[in-house]
DNA sequence: AATGCGTGTGAGATCGATCTCACATGGCCT
DNA sequence: AGGCCATGTGAGATCGATCTCACACGCATT
């Protein structure tokens, strides 16, 4: 029974005994057909199961009804949390999602960029893995196709984008483990190529300047953002002599790391050491104690940068828009007082 | 200096004063070419940054190079897992990934299908909903188009297929509750549509039987895959008047449920109750005690379905191949002996 | 001289849907 | 009767890449 091919325009417009334009009318009703026309060509494709070809139906009008999404890694519960809100919002729009992972690397993001404009994607939602080095962004915007960046943005790309105020996210929790008597407060960070590594970096050294504290290198440690790296930077942090008694941890794998390190040293939390984490995430509140932690509106910033992707592929031509949510400190057990 | 249009073929050919066959042939080397003409030809689409529009070459082709994933949710990080490591290999042939949630939906499932298939879509991976109601998936098989269905099977699609041992996974964790003295043994199930539920729970009966335990309804509760459901489930079932004194959970959203419940009810772990979640989580050990769980290998389900799914592309035409991974009981510390 | 082959190239068809244009009707008005 | 509009339909062009076919040239063979 298995027809090999879908049936075309042609099938549908041959068994109706019209021309493929009247068949196209028909099914877009547009222009005019004659109402009994019109019911022919109906009954015709329902009985082929005609779906019409979006391949050829794109490459008439030069887009395809799919959106790209680039980010660093969709395990991330942040990205994958994101790509779905994204996905639900797409499919309502009669969109596709396709998803890819930069896996933080710029060479690998420039590559898929270029993959997905090859195929005349209409519009791409991405979190940049440089911030300064976006020559490939900006061919974009060149190009008038639209591009909302999320999670972060990149310098001279002028395009819609969604992040968080993590500076004063990381500022907030700095600010509370040094009222809470913490001098020697270590960074757990991510590199900083990265928009939301430098931003949360500076509230950290903000709020450690305002409280008069000087800056010191041997509390600051960089490693990528997965578990297993993060475990090793913050054993190697905190096998110094004088090491810090409260750390900062920049997102929720870091943190996780962070966990693990401490367990396997017999550090314990809030007693030896105190943490804070940008990021909630589902183990937070697991753990005894549970962690305090700055939480960004996850649920928001997919949603927003779709709807903004929306709004420019049905044509708004406003100016960009930046917008940036707020953080919120939940304070929970993982802080203790000090001296 | 934008082009607002990428450059074509025919800018090439115009540029290098040749036809468009020419250009191609040039371009992809086929065919007799002249040194000379060969050059120019690149030279010229070097200079027009000439990438080559997919869509036409998909439409002449009728294929598109780009593999669709339809997975229930990819914020569970079993699928985000999966998805992630498709979308490596994919990369790697070439091929881009588009991702559609079903959302155990089986309408929903259909729809996408459909969506993806008038892409002219090449292959497609399916975590089928419904174990029984799945013709949307015999018409791909009819129609010769790959399919490999992971996680799950659906009865009468004859293709490769990549599962785990769900039911000997169950019976082993159930046993071994059993040999730990628990004979009030609850099971925190999934829609009875999903296939890994029904072989979860075929091993818990068998366990069950093999014990000579009389299977009680009132111990079975089922709930929707989400933390929220199976926090009221796990509170329906452990508020009757003679509670399980153990609890299976079938995966890993329920057994985070499971602890949110046992917490807010104030039931401790292991000493009031024991658990065994189906699928480890980045949660499991971070938790005191440790949680007991039957592992399954996840990081080879994807790579696995994505091999055989490009070995399909490639030509590939053996019989269906079906690939069943082994699952493991990870003793930790959540499951205490009894009487 | 006639045939053949190896090499190189271009014209045009094709994939499927859509859109413009031209061409039919028929009815209505002046 | 002549003209005009509203309605309905089809032929053919278009999107961009690829592939078949035909053709042309040069050199070698009979």
């Amino acid at each position: 029974m298995a027809r090999s091919k879908p049936a075309t325009l042609k099938d549908v417009a041959a068994l109706a005994n019209v021309s493929r334009a009247t068949a196209a009318r028909a099914l877009n009703s547009y222009g005019y057909v004659g109402d009994e026309t019109a019911q022919k060509v109906q009954a015709a494709a329902g009985k082929l199961g005609y779906r019409g070809n979006r391949l050829a139906q794109a490459l008439r009008s030069g887009q395809l009804p799919i959106v790209g999404c680039i980010l660093g890694d969709i395990q991330n519960p942040f990205f994958a949390r994101i790509a779905h809100d994204i996905e639900v919002l797409a499919r309502e729009c009669g969109y596709n999602l396709v998803i890819g992972s930069s896996e933080e690397e710029l060479g690998q993001e420039v590559s898929l960029l270029a993959s997905l404009r090859s195929l005349s994607i209409r519009g791409f939602i991405v979190a940049p893995t440089s911030a300064d080095n976006n020559a490939h962004l900006q061919g974009l915007i060149a190009e008038n196709v639209p591009l909302i960046l999320i999670d972060r943005v990149a310098e001279g790309v002028d395009c819609d984008s969604v992040v968080v105020d993590n500076e004063g996210g990381a500022h907030k929790a700095v600010e509370y483990l040094i009222a809470m008597g913490h001098r020697r407060i270590g960074l757990l960070q991510d590199d900083m190529r990265i928009f939301t590594s430098r931003e949360r970096m500076t509230g950290y050294r903000t709020a450690l300047g305002a409280a008069g504290i000087a800056p010191d290198e041997r509390m600051i440690a960089v490693s990528q953002s997965t578990v297993e790296h993060a475990v090793d930077a913050t054993i190697r942090l905190f096998s110094q002599k004088t090491p810090p008694t409260a750390l900062f941890t920049v997102d929720s794998l870091m943190t996780q790391g962070a966990l693990l390190a401490f367990r396997s040293m017999g550090i314990s939390i809030p007693h030896n050491v105190s943490l804070i984490g940008f990021d909630d995430f589902n183990l937070a509140t697991f753990t005894d104690p549970q962690i305090t932690v700055v939480s960004q509106p996850v649920s928001e910033i997919g949603r927003a940068a779709a709807r903004l992707l929306f709004d420019r592929l049905s044509g708004k031509t406003d100016a960009p828009q930046k917008l940036r949510f707020e953080t919120k400190l939940i304070v929970r057990g993982s802080v203790s007082r000090r001296g």
